[in-house]
DNA sequence: ACTAAACAGGATCATTATATCCTGTTTAGG
DNA sequence: CCTAAACAGGATATAATGATCCTGTTTAGT
C-alpha cells in the first residue's frame, strides 16, 4: 500500500524534525534511521524531497539536509505526497462519459478510502509525532530524545 | 495507492456480480469492462482470483468464470485482498525491539490509515455497489442494468 | 473420436521501482 | 588556492509489476 520509498522518506523526515532546525548529513540520517546499508538510495530520496521543497540541502563542509519548515507545519501527508502522491479518483477510470463527474458506486468507494487516508495522514504533524507521550519514541530503541551524534553541533 | 491490477480485478468482479450466478467468458468480461485490449492480462488476473477462491472457472465449451459466492457476501476488500492484500503494520519496520508490539506514533498513524482503508472497503458488498440508486451504473455508460451480450443465455 | 470453445500455465518481454556507482560541483577552512 | 566534506546528477544494475504469447488440457456437442 505504501511504498518502501515512502517509509524511507518518513523516517528521514521524522529524524530531521527531531533535530530541527539543525542540518544533518546523509550519513547521519542513514545511521539514525537504520539505513546504513542503502545510504546511496536514501541520498536519492532526499534529493526528491529537496526538489519538492520539503527539505533544504547545503553542500560543502558542514552542510547537510534540514527541514524546510518547522515540524509543526509538516504533516505526514505532506511527506507521502512529496514521494508518492495520494491520487484521488476524480474521473471514471473507464473513461465513461456518463460517469464524468459523478463516480459510480464502485469508484466512489475507492475514492472514499483514499479520502480517509488523506484525512488520517494529514491530521498529524511531525511535531505531534515526536511529542506524543509513549514508550516507543520514533526511530529510537529506548525512550531517548536527542541521540548523541559525532560532529553534532549545539 | 491501488495498483492497476486491483482496478482490473474489481471491474471484472463487479461485472460478474451483475451477471451472477451466470458464468461469463474472459472475452465477455474484457469487453464489458473496457479491457478488450489487455485481454491476456485479464485472464491472468482472473486466474489469480480463482486461486484465491473468489471466482470459479469452468473449462471447455460453455464454460467461463463466475462468482464463487453471491454478491451479498463479497466485499470490495475481499477483492482487494485477493489481489494485493492490505498489509497492516503490526511490528516496527525498523526492527527495533522496544517497538515490538507497541508501534511508535509514526507507524501507528500509518497503520491507522490502513485500518481506515480496510473499514471503508470492507463495509460494502458487490450487491450494494450494484444496488445503489444512482445515475452512474458501474461499468455502464447509461443507467442500464443487464447488457445484451452475444451468446448470453437466459 | 473429432472439433471448437475455453481456461491453465510456462516463457517471454516491457516498464517501473528499487538500489548502486561514479564523476562533478559546491563550500568551509586552513 | 588547495583540500576534504557534502550534495547533485547521470549511468547502470536488479527486482517487481504489468502485459503478451504460445502450447497444453478440459469439455460440450456432434
Amino acid at each position: 500500500m505504501f511504498s518502501q520509498t515512502v517509509e524511507y522518506a518518513l523516517r528521514a523526515v521524522v529524524y530531521l524534525a527531531s533535530q530541527a532546525p539543525e542540518a544533518r548529513t546523509t550519513d547521519q540520517i542513514a545511521a539514525a534511521t537504520r539505513m546504513a546499508d542503502k545510504r546511496p538510495y536514501l541520498a536519492k530520496v532526499l534529493q526528491g524531497l529537496a526538489r519538492k521543497g520539503l527539505v533544504v540541502t547545503q553542500r560543502g563542509v558542514g552542510g547537510g539536509v534540514s527541514l524546510a519548515r518547522p515540524p509543526e507545519r509538516v504533516t505526514i501527508l505532506d511527506v507521502v505526497n512529496a514521494v508518492e502522491p495520494v491520487r484521488r479518483i476524480t474521473t471514471c477510470p473507464l473513461g465513461l462519459a456518463a460517469h464524468g463527474a459523478r463516480l459510480c458506486p464502485l469508484h466512489k468507494r475507492m475514492d472514499d478510502a483514499l479520502a480517509h487516508v488523506e484525512r488520517a495522514l494529514g491530521g498529524t504533524t511531525l511535531a505531534e509525532v515526536l511529542a506524543e507521550p509513549t514508550a516507543s519514541v520514533p526511530l529510537c530503541d529506548g525512550p531517548v530524545g536527542r541521540v548523541a551524534l559525532p560532529a553534532a553541533p549545539g
